[in-house]
DNA sequence: CTAAATTTGTTAATAACCTTTACAAAGTAA
DNA sequence: TTACTTTGTAAAGGTTATTAACAAATTTAG
């Protein structure tokens, strides 16, 4: 008997379910709060865990000694007394399992393990030959890999509890299914999460690479605390992740943030077509930024002097920061375009901030003449920031969304 | 000793939060959840509920007797025996207690008053005289208002629980105030949650009217049922609410949705200012529109022909379905541009569904037209709705949202 | 150096809540 | 009229959390 929403004449309902509520689940409640609590507040005593969650001492106890019983808890010993009986510390158990991340990228496969608070024990990474490519093939390169780094770390796979993967496509998290990829032959509709789970037995999430950057700026990179911004990916590619009220934003069609198709400002667009390239991706993609810079150098003559005729977007925004005139214009061209796609989307969303990465978005000098730009306007500037993670931000995402996952499973 | 969100190391916590759990908000929990379900089951006996919820029939009992003494439920009698003792039917006691809803628009004030059930017993209207659009004259307007209504339906002010306030203006809806108005005069900055609260002595929400529709389209209407969607309204002004995951979505400075400024496809922008007009807001505002209509006409020379000159944009649609060539080059105009702004939306959001509404949005010729020219895109081609609820939908938003706030707090 | 005060943590008694079991009430079906 | 079904209440029992009392270990005061 399901709950009918549409029909319904009560009001949309708050996040808040109401589960049959039983005598029972307030132990569990209790549990994982305190849990949370001791995560939060690293070592810390019962007491502590008494006054921090409101509970009474006794009740403090008991939890604890189920989670301790559940090796979710580790005793430190005593601690620093503070007028009176010292206290015995206690640290959530870090040690208890593992999850792991997985970055799918056009031509090689990382991937992180880290502990249960987030820690990164160690890393794998291996460039893909033309066969490896296949969807099957890279579920048994992420299985080897996953032996690999539990060795590293001495510990047994089975105490790996989660993993999630980052696909540079399309994706359906809800059904785990890649729907396309297009750096990455074949990939259509590939399910990948039965797959993985199937070939290594382990839960999983699958998503977009560029989202998975965007948590992982939140969790511990420049988008820190934010609760409303978008990580723009600037690389051969152009996407976004789109982070809204703490979480992912994923859209109708699992489409949100494909923004490479973005019409740009003084052009005008045809129908959007799969085939084609976006506008603003041929215009301030690495391909573009690169056209451009080529485009400057044979208007002023300058293609004979030396190897400057092929240089990467990164290279010339460094040019730029030496000094040099032509590639300050490439930087400002490059700028132009990316200030008028975020006046556009911050008239849409007004995130608090937002957060440039990816191969060539995350260069600092682009990242200043934008924030340069955007201040001319009373109104749609979010802050601007660079990634601070780098390349790690998928990782690191990836591992925040497996934590979660995880968080929530370690008490039944 | 407030909980570090920024600093942790811990994952963005889920929605869920954790509070101190003590055994009597079991009791407030499970009351709750069925009072919940009992208005989402219409009427329906004990036993229902046992059924429904999972709890056994002790618990409901007693529950039930405990919302009775609230006078939230009510009994109807012996309902249709099912082969055993007939059971007792309960419904829940929607005439407990009312809400209001209220619109500010340019020139009038209108009001709603709904019992909890959110049927909307009684109406009222008035329009402004120059002096009244001051915030403390709309106060006294809105009480005045509010005691007319509930003279209509025979009731006690003092069952009215709570208010919703929609207002043509950037709103901050925590702290109550709106930021600005363009549409009336010295609204700038104005604690209207404060006066109400005081003025009328009731909870309030103040709300963007844009934002108010968008809620209402997705209680009851065209929006109903979809999860993202972006509520578009094109009158005299042009603006958006913005629906995700279930809820609307305001942005860090309270201005998502301030869609007038976007640029236009094949034009250049300029600084964003707040004196200024913007673009799209220029061109299919219903100002654009019909200088667009007198453009046409004077170009060919027809603005000899009657009054056809200073038409309405509503009016102009409305000759485009009758046929009239012009007119139809003037929708097909404003369907260009309005699509091109819901794919830039779209490759950002992926909504579900765009609702159009406003006084000229929701014509259905330029609903049409509009969607007709999506089509040729092969992504980023949302449905597109004309609104169900034409100027009705900010006060059914209105009262959404005061049920909704008053769900929460009818049991402590 | 001893006693009081403080902080930490546990044990025992009490209250609140939900569930199972038993049973009463009121109908239908044979 | 009897058996069966469905609805609803009452009593007993099991968890869970709280308060109160107390034990343990340390600092502080005299």
């Amino acid at each position: 008997m399901r709950l009918s929403s549409s029909t319904s004449s009560v009001p949309p309902e708050p996040p808040v379910e109401a589960p049959p509520t039983r005598p029972s689940h307030l132990r569990q409640a209790n549990a994982r709060g305190l849990l949370r609590l001791l995560r939060e507040h690293s070592p810390c005593s019962k007491a502590d865990l008494v006054r921090l969650s409101g509970l009474s001492a006794p009740t403090v106890s008991s939890a604890v000694a189920y989670l301790e019983s559940l090796n979710l808890i580790e005793k430190l010993g005593e601690g620093e007394s503070s007028g009176g009986r010292p206290p015995e510390m206690l640290r959530f158990n870090a040690g208890h399992g593992y999850v792991a991340g997985v970055d799918i990228g056009g031509t090689r496969l990382r991937m992180v393990l880290a502990d249960l608070n987030g820690r990164i024990m160690t890393q794998w990474a291996t460039q893909f030959t033309d066969r490896q490519r296949t969807p099957k093939a890279v579920c048994t390169l992420m299985r080897d890999g996953l032996r690999k780094m539990c060795q590293d770390v001495s510990t047994s796979t089975k105490k790996v509890l989660h993993i999630t993967v980052g696909a540079p496509g399309v994706t359906n998290v809800d059904s785990g299914i890649v729907l396309s990829a297009p750096n990455l032959r074949d990939w259509n509709s590939v399910p990948l999460r039965a797959m993985v789970e199937q070939e290594i037995g382990l839960a999983a999430i699958i998503e977009n690479d560029t989202n998975l950057a965007a948590v992982g700026e939140h969790w511990r990179g420049s988008a820190a605390g934010a609760k409303d911004f978008i990580f723009i990916a600037l690389g051969t590619g152009v996407g976004a992740g789109i982070f809204l009220r703490g979480q992912l934003h994923h859209g109708a069609n699992w489409s949100a943030g494909e923004i490479g198709y973005t019409a740009i400002s003084g052009r005008s667009r045809q129908a959007l077509s799969f085939s084609s390239t976006g506008q603003l991706e041929q215009s301030i993609g690495g391909l573009g930024i690169e056209g451009e810079w080529q485009k400057l150098l044979s208007r002023e003559r300058r293609s004979s002097s030396g190897g400057l005729a092929r240089l990467r977007a990164t290279e010339i925004f460094d040019l730029a920061v030496d000094g040099d005139r032509l590639a300050a214009q490439v930087v400002e061209y490059a700028a132009q375009i990316l200030a008028g796609c975020i006046v556009e989307m911050s008239l849409t969303l007004d995130p608090e901030v937002i957060i440039l990465g990816g191969g060539v978005g995350s260069h600092p000098e682009l990242c200043r003449i934008t924030e340069k730009l955007l201040v001319r306007n009373e109104f749609a500037k979010p802050q601007v920031r660079a990634s601070s993670l780098g390349t790690q931000a998928q990782l690191n995402g990836a591992i925040s969304l497996s934590l979660a996952a995880t968080e929530a499973r370690l008490l039944t």
